[in-house]
Order: C-alpha cells, then structure tokens, then sequence
DNA sequence: TATTGTTATACTCTATAACTATA
DNA sequence: TATAGTTATAGAGTATAACAATA
C-alpha cells in the first residue's frame, strides 16, 4: 500500500481505467482495420451530411494539420470524400463514402456491442447511473480545459 | 434510418469522454517535456525499488519492443536506469535516478491537483462516488478482456 | 489581415517478427 | 525449449511551423 502518498491513491486507478478502457476499445476498432483516431472520425460523420476541417478538428480534438494524413488514409480506402464548400472557397467538408455508411452502419452498434461486454455485471440502472456519472465528468472535465487554455493564453509570452 | 441505432448514443459519450479526459491529462504531461507512456513510466516505478521489463509492460500495457524504446529515451534524459537481475540473467530491473525521483515526487502531487481542478463542483462524496465507479469500471473492462483473448495479464491490486 | 487547409519536418508510439542470451 | 529483452521495420499519430488560397 502507499500510504507515503497524500494525494488518493485512487486517482492514479481513475488514469489506469482510461487507459484499460481504450485498450479494450482499440482491440475492436483494431478488426475492422481502421485506427482509434480513424474510428473516431468515421463515427463522428456518421449520420452527418458531412463536416467540414475545422469542426471534425474540434470534434475530435486532433489538428489541422494530422487531420489532412488522417483524412488522407481514409480517403485512400475509400470511406471518406472531400467535397469542396459552396459558402467558403477554403473549406473542405468531409463526408462518409457510401462505403463508409455501410461500414458505420455495420460497426457502430457493434462496436457498442463490443463495448457492452463489459457491463454483464451492470444492472440497467447502473449502466444509467454510470453514463450520468460519465457525462458529468466529461462536461467538468471540459470546464477545466477552458479555464486551462485561459491560464495558457496569459502565458504565451512566457 | 433514424431507428438504425438500437444501442444508446449516450456510450458515444463515453468515449468521448475518456479521449477528452486523456487530452487534458496530456496537457499538464507535456509540460513536463514528457510523453503520456514516459510519465506512465514514471508513476508506475514510482515508490517501488524497481520493476523488471516483463511486469513495466503489463502494468502500463506497453510490448516489449515498445517498451525498449520508451525507457531508453527516459533513460537518455537520465530519469530512470537499466540495473541487471541478481537473479535472473535474462532480466533486467527499471528504477528511478535520483532525478527521476525527484520528478516523481514533484510532479505526481502536481498532477494529480491538476486532475483535482476537473472536481472544483464534486462534494468529497461526488468524488468517492466518481472513484468507486471507476474503479469498478475498471475491473469490469479486465473481465471482458480476459474474457476476449487467451492472454490474460496479471493485475495486481493496489 | 485573418482563416482554412496543405505541406514539411522531426519525433514518438505501435505492432510484428527475427534475434541474442540466458533459463 | 521457453523466456527476457533487444533490434529492425513499416506505418501511424503528434506538434509545430511555413505556406497558398481565400475571406
């Protein structure tokens, strides 16, 4: 036990959780021959007429700049199509092919399939408490980020 | 179409979540010129007297191949030190220098006050919840794991 | 001038397999 | 024969900055 520390210990299982959790995802997302960043976005234009750089971006919290090679792969097997804006000459939406609604369609229930193998324990009402619980944390979690880059705009100059 | 999802979109949330959690954990991280696995490293051979490749890579879900080259580059910053086994020729024991110690001791207090700026609107019970719901979240997922594929690894409580 | 997306660079992680040296 | 760790390889994501086209 480590009793040395003063901080809960617990917190540190709240990072290995994560990380459990996202290896366990990844195992499936890994059979359909796609990346966790990839998945990420073919579910993130599912059921979307299509979103342009910026939003997937921010979406998916990946830049600009990795998000043109990630795009780029999955346009080369074909799941995804850039279609230039007809409101601003510089943007680019990016939509599923309809391969890749096929593909969304087909994986994404599975994928929570997948996922709903760990919950065999779960009651349903536990299952409702942990997504409040989740989602609770997601939107503190977002709260701390802004007050972050806020701290980190005042610091730009160092 | 709209009827195609029979699975709640609220476990969309959930990934969602634990990739929104990772990227601001990795905010504070790279501040300390460190990459998440590096500073996963770091808090795992944290208070012990050192760990052998074989667990370093169960613990932190890290191969081998990886893991080779992950503590040589915190070795290169002079963080932690290969020390050969006493007892078994083969296997080689990670510790902490006395610089990594020293980060350890620094910077774990940091980041976990850091994690703590999420919990400014959980009452101390909000927060045993939270733990405790991740935490059996956690076993939950190395259920289904184990469950998943023949090669299980060893957890050991902490 | 600011913004959107691309390109370029350098680094890290990942999976996999072949390899060594011990056991 | 099996195991612990290294090396080699190819691919992918990351941050960052410079850049072109458009607003």
């Amino acid at each position: 036990m480590d009793s040395a520390l003063t901080f809960p210990t617990a917190l540190r299982e709240l990072l290995r959780t994560h990380q459990t959790f996202l290896s366990y995802a990844a195992s499936h997302v890994h059979t359909l021959d796609l990346t966790l960043p990839q998945f990420d976005i073919i579910i993130t234009l599912g059921n979307t007429a299509g979103i342009n750089f910026k939003i997937l971006g921010e979406k998916t919290l990946i830049t600009k700049g990795t998000l043109t090679g990630v795009i780029s792969r999955l346009e080369d097997k074909g799941l995804v199509q850039r279609v230039a804006s007809e409101t601003d000459g510089r943007s680019q939406i990016v939509q599923l092919t309809e391969a890749g609604k096929d593909l969304y369609q087909r994986t994404f229930p599975e994928h929570l399939a997948f996922i709903y193998r760990i919950f065999n324990d779960y009651s349903p009402e536990d299952i409702a408490t942990l997504e409040a619980t989740l989602l609770r944390l997601r939107k503190a979690v977002i709260a701390a980020r802004s007050n972050e880059s806020e701290q980190l705009v005042e610091e730009t100059d160092q």
